[in-house]
RNA sequence: CGGGAUGUAGCGCAGCUUGGUAGCGCACCUCGCUUGGGACGAGGGGGUCGCACGUUCAAAUCGUGUCAUCCCGACCA
């Protein structure tokens, strides 16, 4: 590619809607335009990182056993009105009507319509276990789109679908697609770490996201993780356990009673005034949960994970109650109290779920929807009685311990690029997706399903490898493997070894840009870093004693060689791609 | 959806307070000059100032409404 030639257009500054490094990066760098809000133009360089992106996926996938089809990204409501899911996936489902007014959405996922292709084909045990993929422009309407292509509205995905007989089987392909999914981030020159996590929306039991570790603010996800076994968790699901605390309140409230506590609204204010540690107090928040008050019970040093209590409810939607709404549940209850004052007594019709650390508490403080007033030396048994839900759904903190080997646990920010779900009969047995075994008699499948974003996966790749300077491709991903800048091209030796040089890597199937631009120097340089070919060969001054200039983007390394030394340095390279 | 901000040329911005022929840098085109880290000079093309309505002799500027975009929170590949 001649790079006079190349469509692309390199901007001076970074635009200024972009946040994070990849969004300002490859927007600078000319890969994406911004066509609508979370909606992106691939350039020609961008689409050329995604095809690569794609075939390392496709061909580790098909290594794996996977079949790809395509499937329609425009889906009849009917399908998911089988699923359950029209009612269940909210406004994030972009929605739609034909000319006739039947309502359609575009795929936000497939699982319902590879669902009833197989219920359609499917009809044998002997025809599994089966995996299908495909690879597609998903279409969310995320509430807040943002980061460019980390958390764009349209984007890349691979997603696959498997069908077994037993949970066995798709315990075997589970851990085959892990395997998979390891080598693909491994060629894409990413590290993961295949953390477990909540399995949300699409549903099912057990799931696994892979998340890329990087320094920069665009990890939109915590991950705890364990140095010293292999113990990982995304924050919605991650477990530990806890420090010994003082728990029993026994030296401090010899006895139960009400007692004045003036000006307490905060567990801060509160555990100051008593002065007590704040594992002597209980909790108590409220949350609104698919429109419904929940309140959730938790040792006050502890944090709430809203995804395990809303998990513990068996909700879809949840969100903090506001003050407001705290005060109109008491006013309801028949109190009158300000809301730091608010107890789980007097609310036993409400949903109420205490976390495991609840449990342990003994002779402790809760409010008792009363202002100014606290109960004190309070014990579960006797004082809260109707509490029937112990679980945890409490927020790991850094320096809990591990749930499996009992170290100190460490946190970390994660893009998620994939994850892999076991999702049973989760979507087979409501849409009554069912084959014949031996006996002739119908079972739904045994469903998993294992998706990859392509589009932030590339993105995701620029958010661990950049500099100052630009984009620092790994070059298995990179649009191009190399470019060669001859330094001014009106000198005719040094365009005649750059040309040279240019045709003997075309011929090797290299993929090579000759920037024989009528620009000065340090221009193409720049264009160079900010684009991040993983290697650069500068034709300058040095081809008159033979020489010319290998650069390595990734360390900056500089080496004078012959051209024919780089061309052939650069071949064996390129060879060696995985 | 709640909170905050911004819409002026492809990109980055000024002008608005105090209404009076729409500007600057980069990018783009032409010529000259220059050629190892985003040179320089001269000339040039490109904008219904987000949109609508209103006030006014006159609106980028004042008012009302509306749309869009971005940031902070709850969702996810």
């Amino acid at each position: 590619m001649k790079m006079s030639k190349m469509f692309v257009q390199t901007l001076r500054e970074f635009p200024s809607d972009a946040e994070v490094v990849s969004h300002k990066m490859l927007a600078r760098a000319g890969y994406i335009r911004k066509l609508t809000s979370g909606v992106y133009n691939y350039m020609p360089l961008m689409w050329r990182v995604l095809k690569k992106v794609e075939k390392i996926v496709r061909e580790e996938m098909d290594r794996a056993g996977a079949q790809e089809l395509l499937m329609p990204f425009v889906q009849p409501k009917e399908l998911w009105e089988e699923s359950g899911r029209w009612e269940v996936y909210g406004r994030e489902l972009m929605r739609l009507r034909d000319r006739h007014d039947r309502e359609m959405c575009l795929g936000p996922t497939h699982e319902e319509v590879i669902t009833s292709i197989a219920r359609d084909v499917l009809k044998s045990y002997k025809q599994m276990p089966v995996n299908l993929y495909q690879i597609q422009s998903k279409f969310r309407d995320e509430v807040r789109p943002r980061y460019g292509l980390l958390r764009g509205r349209e984007f890349i995905m691979k997603d696959a679908y498997s069908f077994d007989t037993s949970e066995e089987g798709l315990d075997k392909e589970y851990k085959n697609m892990a395997q998979a999914y390891k080598r693909i981030f491994d060629r894409c020159g990413l590290a993961t770490k295949m953390v477990q996590s909540d399995s949300g929306a699409i549903g099912g039991s057990v799931s696994h996201e892979f998340m890329v570790i990087t320094d920069t603010d665009a990890g939109e996800n915590d991950v705890f993780y364990c140095n010293s076994c292999d113990y990982s968790a995304n924050s919605n699901h991650a477990i530990s356990n806890l420090a010994p605390a003082i728990v029993d309140g026994k030296e401090y409230f010899k006895e139960t009673k009400v007692i004045d506590t003036p000006q307490t609204h905060s567990i801060e204010e509160l555990s100051k005034f008593l002065n007590i540690p704040s594992t002597l107090i209980l909790k108590s928040l409220v949350y609104i949960v698919d429109k419904k008050p929940v309140i959730a019970l938790i040792r006050a040093d502890k944090t709430v994970e809203e995804t395990k209590l809303m998990n513990a409810v068996g909700g879809i939607d949840i969100r903090i109650a506001s003050s407001a709404e705290i005060e109109e549940l008491m006013t309801n209850k028949g109190f009158k109290a300000e809301p730091g004052f608010i107890g789980p007594n007097g609310m036993e019709d409400i949903t109420i779920i205490a976390d495991k650390t609840v449990k342990e508490m003994k002779n402790f403080v809760v409010g008792i929807n009363e202002t100014d007033k606290h109960l004190v030396g309070a014990n579960l048994e006797k004082d809260i009685p109707h509490i029937e839900t112990f679980t945890d759904i409490r927020l790991v903190e850094q320096g809990d311990f591990c749930p499996e080997c009992g170290k100190p646990l460490q946190v970390t920010k994660g893009i998620e690029v994939g994850n892999i779900f076991k999702l049973g009969t989760k979507y087979s047995k409501p849409m009554n997706a069912v084959y014949l075994d031996e006996n002739g008699k119908t079972h739904p499948y045994i469903m998993g399903c294992y998706g990859i974003g392509i589009s932030r996966t590339a993105a995701a790749a620029v958010e661990a490898h950049y500099d100052e300077h630009g984009i620092k491709w790994p070059i298995s991903i990179a649009p191009y493997h190399v470019v060669i800048v001859p330094v001014n091209i009106k000198d005719e030796l040094q365009m005649q070894i750059a040309n040279e040089m240019y045709e003997k890597l075309l011929s090797a199937g290299v993929e090579v840009v000759l920037d024989d631009r009528d620009e000065r120097a340090g221009v193409k340089f720049k264009d160079a870093d900010l684009i991040g070919f993983p290697y650069r060969i500068t034709a300058g001054k040095t081809v008159n004693d033979g020489f010319v200039e290998y650069k390595i983007r990734e360390t900056g390394e500089i080496e004078k060689v012959t051209p024919q030394e780089a061309v052939d340095h650069i071949i064996e390279i390129v060879k060696n791609i995985k």
